[in-house]
DNA sequence: GGCGTAATTGTTCAAGCGTATAATAACCGT
DNA sequence: ACGGTTATTATACGCTTGAACAATTACGCC
């Protein structure tokens, strides 16, 4: 019986990592899968070591969570240029890489299954949804003034619960079945939707020219 | 120690019960609430029975995750009238009960977060999912060529996907935070956004005239 | 009307679960 | 250098899990 060596790691970098061993077991099984144990294995850890830097396996869980939607929205809400530039990129974004996988809807099905459940994690989606709206329905208000188009609240409104609509359901379609569609393909069908949508041309990303 | 009494029951009542319970754990606490003891308890009978019914845990998931996708296809499916009532039928049933609700969502979600994970749930989903949007890939061409519009298939597969995904990016947020939006306003979204895409006007349900 | 078949119950088992706790080793201030 | 603090390991506990099995009862058939 040889003891497993001691390595000592800083506490956020430890933290860091268990969770995104947590993250992997979630992906690779289901939250069923997240066990403390199998936690721990992937992340070389001791099962006893979780509980140190988490009061419950609830915990830990809930810290995930806010991960994957950070990771989900962080790139979106960061896109800059002219106000075209920043809507085009928002839908590229959302529908290519590392945001669209597989490995991002098994992550965001199985909290999302967990949302009318835990209080706690509806609260912290409800926080991510809002703030990703938000952020849409900001873009196209630009867009729309931009183009001087009618840029009425009611309108960005619609436009952004039609658009958010639309990008997560094209987000679901290629994480679940990007086999059944041509390179790019949905961003292109997502680009001329939503120029459909809002009655003004929205042009090619440059990747596409 | 008095015996619970037995009770016979047809063997089709019973799988149905079965599977129902099922959905019920599911729906309540997510896939790891579906023990076979819950779901005996739910179902009210002994754990023992379920093992009977069906050969493994797995099995009776599978059967559950068949149901659920018939529940959420099979009305939409059969819609009827002409073209552009079909079209706006099978709009609207995606996005009210009770096809939309949370209930609806939990169990698709818990599922969903599997379909990477074992083959055979893998298996089902693409069957319903190919055959959903397939039925409104039809929907779209009757209603185009009805309208005297161009109805070629490249055009009618691209609509396809998209009005798949608004719908489904819809039913989402409907279900997670229905709260959010006013009596019918995403049926009114939805349609007047799939007359933006397809170009020409649909009109409105006759419950909303 | 009794008998065989099959549905249903109750019990048992090994494995795995989340959590608690004691033993150990690494690091930090002095 | 060393003593205190705490990160980390290891072990233990009580409970639940899916599954297997034996005992029991209802029903169909002759």
């Amino acid at each position: 019986m040889t003891r497993r060596p001691f390595h000592r790691a800083p506490e956020s970098e430890r933290r860091h990592d268990l969770i995104e061993a947590t993250l992997d077991c979630i992906a690779e099984s289901g939250l069923q899968g997240a066990t403390v144990r199998q936690i721990a294995i992937k992340a070389g850890v001791t099962a006893g070591l979780i509980r140190h830097y988490f009061s419950s396996k609830e915990h830990i869980l809930q810290e995930a969570y806010r991960v994957v939607i950070a990771r989900l929205t962080e790139k979106a809400e960061r896109v800059t240029g002219d106000p075209e530039e920043r809507l085009r990129s928002f839908i590229v974004i959302n529908l290519t890489e590392p945001v669209a996988n597989s490995r991002s809807l098994s992550l965001w099905a199985s909290f999302i299954s967990q949302v009318s459940v835990d209080p706690m994690l509806s609260a912290i989606h409800r926080e991510g949804y809002l703030s990703f709206r938000n952020a849409l329905e900001g873009l196209i208000a630009d867009f729309l003034a931009s183009k001087g188009q009618d840029a009425s609240p009611a309108r960005c409104r619609a436009l952004a619960i039609a658009i958010n609509g639309l990008l997560d359901g094209l987000w679901l379609e290629g994480c679940l079945a990007g086999d059944l569609f041509e390179e790019r393909e949905l961003v292109k069908i997502a680009l001329d939707s939503v120029e459909a949508l809002v009655g003004v041309p929205i042009g090619l990303p440059k990747a596409m020219e």
